[in-house]
DNA sequence: GTACTGACTTTTG
DNA sequence: CCAAAAGCCAGTA
């Protein structure tokens, strides 16, 4: 395509604007993020790798950069790293999580991280 | 187009 | 087990 747009009248503007279906912040490799963290049940867990697999990706800090942004939407305790442990930064308050809703655990010496081979969530293909 | 940034992962030593 | 290095990928400048 190489027309681009060199005539923007204000009516065909402004119908642009109503056909915009989302705003920038939300991509589709947001949504589908957000969807897949959504199904995660409670109890449950999927590192930041899993999630990105399912996704068909291996972008774990793709996953973990829209967590950052809008994981304050969704269940976002329920995706941790890959040691178990919970996202950086924010594991105090995940452990409440974890203790609230019987996500699986092993306490270890100096700290603590979600049983992974008991709690991992694997969604239907 | 390049360069840099991360709620990350895997491999290596 | 831990630390360092290299790899990965979407978003941003």
């Amino acid at each position: 395509m190489t027309a681009r747009t060199p005539h923007p009248s204000p009516e065909h503007e402004a119908e642009f604007d109503d056909l915009r279906a989302q705003p920038p912040e939300s991509t589709e490799f947001v949504e589908h993020v957000l969807e897949v963290v959504r199904s995660i049940p409670s109890g449950r867990v999927m590192t930041y790798g899993d999630v990105a697999a399912t996704l068909g990706t291996r972008g774990a800090r793709a996953v973990g950069t829209v967590m950052a942004r809008h994981g304050s939407t969704v269940p976002w305790w329920r995706v941790v790293r890959a040691s178990g442990l919970a996202p950086s930064g924010h594991e105090e308050r995940a452990w409440a999580h974890y203790l609230a809703e019987g996500t699986p655990l092993r306490e270890g010496l100096d700290d603590y991280r979600v049983d992974l081979a008991r709690g991992r969530y694997r969604p239907p293909s």
